[in-house]
RNA sequence: AGGGGAGUCGCCAAGUGGUAAGGCAUCGGAUUUUGAUUCCGACAUUCGCAGGUUCGAUCCCUGCCUCCCCUGCCA
């Protein structure tokens, strides 16, 4: 891992600011909405918001953006909670949310109000589309908005309207406080953006106490100015939005309302190949039971590549390796994959599992002359402990390394064969016993006692195959996985619902021969050599359940 | 149509007036009791297109093309 990673924008603009002084300490936040589970593009905005304060020695807080009580939910933000924690970031201080600033939101609005720069509106939502115009047309004044109107406010008709809002005196959604900007203006966002609105919802966090609610534009960047946030990172679609939180800091900054202007700098989001990020269209998924619910392992969730067996510094590192920009990007699969094997193969302790079984019969086995090895758990950590491979009379090795008529460059077991049986002896295939309808039910084959250890003299024996002892092993379900879908982007096909692309073979379930040892590590993926990487079900209740995490590299098979 | 962005190898992505980093993928080869790992090597005469400026342009200028985002009292 010497890799040197790409510099990025936003580092670069940060490089600047500290160099010029105008920052000394820079502080970012990750502020999601509690009104979803987090994925793998979350990954990136905490990875890049986490990663770039800890880079500079600066502090990173999470602030739930919690202005819409119809969506959140206390288990939301819990669980997004878990998830930071699980990626390895730890947030300064306490959780933040955008509710603790309600107070100062709301005087901040009065205070816009006083100044002339905003009005309450009762136009309905129908309305306000036509009063908007379109991308080619202007759009109108609201008729409450100028002193030429009838229906002209006075500040203090504002003042007093806006106060009876917040007192409740008026039904839901039948009035708005408007910031009045620039109807005219080609960036819609400027059209006299809402800036609250009437909407009794029980809150996550302040309960009932309000019934006027602040709108993600006007909330998000006051709370970032009195965090003292310097770095405000977001996805590219705010980057219209930017002119608004400039707009709304530029006025409270002057006014001395809040400490600090932050830079809002917008990035690319993650998209990966073959998968939807979509939170709706995630949660078609498990509405229509295609997916086990928002942790199956199929799922781009970090509950899901969690229940998969990906690793925190697996997903890490590939976040790391996307690389952060403005452009468009679809993230081959490969490169998650490579990632989080790159960690597996140095974490991952070791044993064998046979899925596809076929039995061998060892014929000249005998307790007195064969004997087994110890075996370490990783070939280059030692410290990572061993076991006995114990070999048997009768043991299972994979149907997929036996070639009755090898094919051009097959190393595994042939008939007159040898082949290593890993951590174990050379064995040779002495018979192929069929069953009535032809097909291979048994393996005899003699075993080279010369060989534990140490090579035979005079040949050179190339294969190497795992196995299992029949009665030694444990049996255990283990659930393969395929991607979701059959499209690179399920989600852009013209004319077609990403639905129409699911992969019918996403899942696949086996019964597999696993070595004892497999049931000492509950926790953390585990490597069945030769095969790849899996770790046990954290869901599965009275049997025992392996989810494959990613295949180990294959030069062979294609 | 107006506004805002983006176009550098199959997928990401640095670079930015001096002659194209890196990763993944791919393809060779060495070592290997995991066809894994590790290790070596190959892999853009070219930076959306067309002109222009310049001794020299992916970087500057002009025009064009393509893709993404924006008309919620969502975030």
């Amino acid at each position: 891992m010497t890799e040197v990673l790409p510099n990025n924008f936003i580092r670069t603009i940060i490089d600047e600011d500290i160099k010029t002084g105008k920052h000394t300490k820079i502080i970012t936040r990750f502020p999601p909405e509690p009104n979803g589970y987090l994925h793998i593009g979350h990954a990136k905005a905490i990875c890049l918001n986490f990663g770039l304060a800890s880079e500079f020695n600066g502090e990173c807080n999470l602030r739930f953006d919690d202005t819409n009580p119809e969506k959140e939910s206390e288990e939301y933000a819990k669980s997004i909670e878990e998830g930071i924690k699980w990626l390895g970031f730890s947030w300064a201080g306490d959780t933040k949310h955008a509710s603790d600033y309600f107070d100062k939101l709301y005087q901040f609005a009065e205070y816009f109000i006083e100044q002339d720069m905003a009005y309450v509106c009762d136009l309905t939502p129908e309305q306000m589309r036509q009063y908007r115009g379109d991308f080619s047309t202007p759009g109108k004044n609201s008729p409450y908005r100028d002193p030429s109107d009838k229906l002209f406010r006075t500040k203090e008709e504002n003042l007093a309207l806006f106060r009876q809002m917040k007192n409740g005196d008026f039904p839901d959604g039948s009035k708005t406080l408007r910031l009045k900007i620039d109807m005219s203006s080609p960036n819609m966002n400027l059209r006299d953006p809402v800036i609250y609105r009437i909407k009794r919802d029980h809150h996550i966090r302040t309960g009932n106490k309000w019934c006027i609610y602040p709108m993600y534009d006007y909330t998000h960047c006051i709370s970032d100015a009195l965090e003292g946030i310097t770095h405000s990172c977001c996805s590219l679609e705010f980057e219209d939005h930017r002119p608004l939180y400039d707009w709304v800091l530029d006025h409270l900054l002057k006014a001395g309302l809040v400490p600090c202007h932050p830079r809002q700098i917008e990035f690319s989001r993650l998209e990966l190949q073959y998968t939807i990020t979509s939170k709706r269209k995630l949660n078609q998924l498990v509405e229509m039971g295609v997916v086990d619910g928002w942790d199956d392992p199929r799922m781009p969730t970090l509950l899901g590549m969690r229940r998969r067996g990906y690793t925190p510094a697996g997903i890490r590192l590939f976040i790391e390796r996307c690389g952060v920009s403005k452009s468009p990007n679809n993230v081959d699969m490969t490169l998650l994959e490579a990632s989080v094997r790159e960690d597996l193969e140095v974490v991952a302790p070791r044993i064998m599992a046979v899925l596809n079984p076929i039995k061998v019969v060892l014929t000249n086995f005998s307790a007195e002359l064969t004997s087994s090895r110890e075996a370490p758990f990783h070939p280059q950590r030692p410290e990572l402990g061993s076991r006995l491979c114990t070999l048997t009379k009768e043991i299972y090795i994979e149907a997929d390394d036996f070639q009755e008529v090898p094919e051009a460059g097959f190393q595994r077991l042939q008939p007159g064969g040898e082949v290593r049986l890993r951590h174990s002896y050379i064995i040779k295939c002495e018979e192929v016993i069929k069953g009535p309808d032809g097909k291979i039910t048994q393996l005899n084959c003699s075993i080279d006692h010369n060989t534990l250890g140490k090579n035979p003299e005079g040949r050179k024996v190339k294969g190497v195959i795992h196995w299992v002892s029949c009665d030694l092993s444990i049996n255990a379900e283990v659930r393969l996985y395929d991607r979701l879908f059959t499209e690179v982007t399920p989600d852009k096909m013209e004319g077609k619902d990403f639905t129409d692309f699911l992969n019918p073979n996403s899942l696949q379930i086996l019964n597999g021969h696993i070595e004892s040892a497999g049931q000492d590590f509950k926790q953390c993926t585990l490597q069945f050599e030769r095969l790849g990487y899996f770790i046990a079900d954290i869901k599965a209740q009275d049997k025992i359940i392996f989810n494959k995490t990613v295949a180990l590299k294959d030069t062979w098979r294609k």
